[in-house]
DNA sequence: ACTTGACTTGGAGTATACTACAAGTAGTAT
DNA sequence: ATACTACTTGTAGTATACTCCAAGTCAAGT
């Protein structure tokens, strides 16, 4: 079995040690395994959880819906219905923002092209 | 000339009038002329102004940025270098986080796909 | 044994972007 | 005239997502 401490984990995945204990203290992690010695140990399942977290995350999900998400995941089978209509729903959401972004991404490109032009 | 209120813009934009105002307070939207009541009357330069900003907001661009922009703007054209390299840079960062997301939304995608699938 | 450095915890503090509130004024309806 | 509504200002409060700090523990190096 590997080892993988907080430090390493955080120099992968470009967060702060504080941003992974307190996305574990939200849940959003699980309770990461600890030695002797209180110090956290990171297993491949945990860097698998961090790494769809910080997607998401970057995506614009908040701590809130990625808090509802997991807690359901936990939960178990039962309600995966549940879980897939979050998705679904944060899926179509995720869709118009970037529909947003690109109109804004028009936008700017746009106002560069006039501003080069001289026309501004 | 047409008068519009704080409130219709509020509506059509769907921004809050408290919104509206902080806008004004801080700098993204010049000062709105008053009549001799103190109330606001919204130009439809005030108008084009609003639609640039709330754009870029809902892409993602700090107020702090925007300040900045909105200033550079203000200040003429001497400076129309920096107003170009100010745009240029956050097309950039825009073009990254639409990048981050479209990576995030074929997750979920595909995720969903799993679920419904059954495999998951 | 002692220092160094990285870790732990819980809780306080910060930045951003609003959002609500209190106190007052102005115009309209009854 | 009185009540009602919408507006004004400045300031205070809130939500989110971290970020920092104090006090303490622990293992390794000298």
């Amino acid at each position: 079995m590997i080892k993988i401490t907080i430090q390493e984990v955080a120099n992968n995945f470009s967060l702060s040690k504080d941003t992974l204990r307190y996305y574990e203290k939200e849940g959003l992690i699980d309770p990461v395994k600890k030695n002797k010695s209180g110090i956290r140990e990171y297993t491949e399942e945990d860097l698998k959880r961090i790494e769809f977290i910080k997607c998401m995350r970057s995506a614009g999900l908040s701590i809130s819906v990625l808090k509802e998400y997991i807690k359901l995941y936990n939960e178990g089978v039962k309600i995966r219905d549940l879980r897939i209509n979050l998705l679904e729903q944060e899926r179509i959401a995720l869709k118009s923002k970037i529909e947003d972004m690109e109109k804004a991404y028009e936008k700017l490109e746009y106002k560069i092209k006039l501003y080069k032009e001289n026309k501004l």
